[in-house]
DNA sequence: GCCTGTTTGAAACAAGCGTTTGAACGAGGC
DNA sequence: GCCTCGTTCAAACGCTTGTTTCAAACAGGC
């Protein structure tokens, strides 16, 4: 009775970095054990079989993000605050949890192709509260939108965020390796921000918000019509 | 030699659906024969080995979507109407591609987990064109923005198409699949254009535009300030 | 120091894998 | 009719897989 714990703590990690990298039938629980320093047969001992332990991966992995502040922490400031600040902290918390590229969230993109039970476990612990927490921010913006509005609102929250984790790899073929490392979260985040607020009248529209507040009134035809009196600036 | 290409195609079917389903690793080139209906040989016969048949079932998948329309079909109307018909296409693309649950796509998704040289091929020649002609019609609404924002406005359109095939298993459980299978590729693609069409500036803002024309003016004073006075028209 | 219960180690197990084999099959040319 | 060539078939081949075995190593209680 040395270090059980240990044991098991290594071979979870490895386990997770390895099932990340090649699936649940990809990866073998020698190489596993290889990467964790410990012998095959403690695979068995303490998780009893390769399915088992893939389920402990899970549960460890969703402990692995920010846990999630309390109500009076969250709903503080505008709703365009709000949403600012979801949108910021949910795309930190996508893309560098974990490290390793982040192999609890790479699991999640594989349990959103081949769901097991886990998956709900993980939904009603860990996503569901989230998102409810944007469903509220987008109702008092948007009080006369109804149960499927909201949803497919919350949704395009979400999806600008969740692509540059599960689309990675084609986006960066799309505009090269360099410039895809070279955005910065922050550089997303406020793209995303601005667009969503701009798309709920929480803000000016895109091309007039990326320029600085001078030029906002001097656009060159294109989509003349739309209303920017207000230059910009976040209201309530 | 009765119906070589016959084979040959049962087993790129089968070998498409198992692959998507159970991953390269975790199909077996039984269950494909069995699933295609021929002898586990014919496998080694007409392919070489089972990488090589998985090479050839990403080919074939590539070329399962709907074609690329010319240039000189593609750039009609406003750059609204555009961007409505491409987001539209692109959507509907995503979803009923092969049916069995869309495997080509399904495949594509296990690509950006574990990418092969095979999507290199895919990325060059189907997902670069459509994203550069995206990259057009943006570029005429926004003449001032640069390459990296030109690029994130991108992201931003095709990440909310994209979601709905990515996560859909996520969407389904956070709203209910009922709701999930009720939203038709129309809603949807209506949704996710009236988003950026407001966001860009080309549109009312969301909550005005989900309502009808007379109840524009009328909101309750969340976010007042915001100018709608064109209310919800597409304008050019 | 010895016993007890827990944890590790190297080796072996049956099962399933991708692959190969060699015979059988069937259509066309002579 | 017979030979040839491309294709299919059932059976077998090694090999790797997940799992098990059993002896050795270990800390703690007496």
């Amino acid at each position: 009775m040395i270090c059980m714990d240990e044991t098991k703590a290594k071979l979870i990690a490895a386990a997770g970095e390895e099932f990340a990298l090649k699936g649940f039938a990809g990866a073998t629980i020698r190489s596993i054990s290889v990467r964790a320093g410990v012998n095959i047969a403690a695979v068995n001992y303490h998780f009893g079989d390769k399915e088992r332990l893939y389920e402990q991966v899970l549960l460890a992995a969703q402990h692995q993000g920010e846990p999630l502040v309390s109500d009076d922490e969250f709903f503080v400031g505008t709703p365009a605050e709000q949403l600012r600040r979801f949108i910021e902290s949910f795309l930190r918390n996508l893309v560098q949890v974990g490290c390793e590229e982040s192999w609890p969230r790479t699991l999640m993109m594989r349990e959103m192709i081949q769901p097991t039970a886990a998956l709900d476990v993980v939904v009603r612990e860990e996503i569901r509260p989230r998102f409810d927490r944007l469903l509220t921010i987008l109702q008092t913006v948007c009080p006369e939108a109804d149960h499927r509005r909201l949803h497919m609102l919350g949704f395009s929250v979400v999806s600008q965020c969740v692509f540059y984790k599960t689309c990675k790899v084609i986006a960066a073929r799309l505009i090269g390796e360099a410039e895809c490392r070279s955005l910065t979260i922050e550089e997303i985040a406020e793209h995303i921000a601005s667009t969503c607020l701009a798309a709920l009248g929480l803000a000016a529209p895109l091309d007039a918000a990326g320029l600085g507040p001078n030029e906002i009134t001097t656009r060159t035809g294109k989509a003349a019509g739309t209303c920017r009196s207000d230059g910009g600036s976040l209201e309530q």
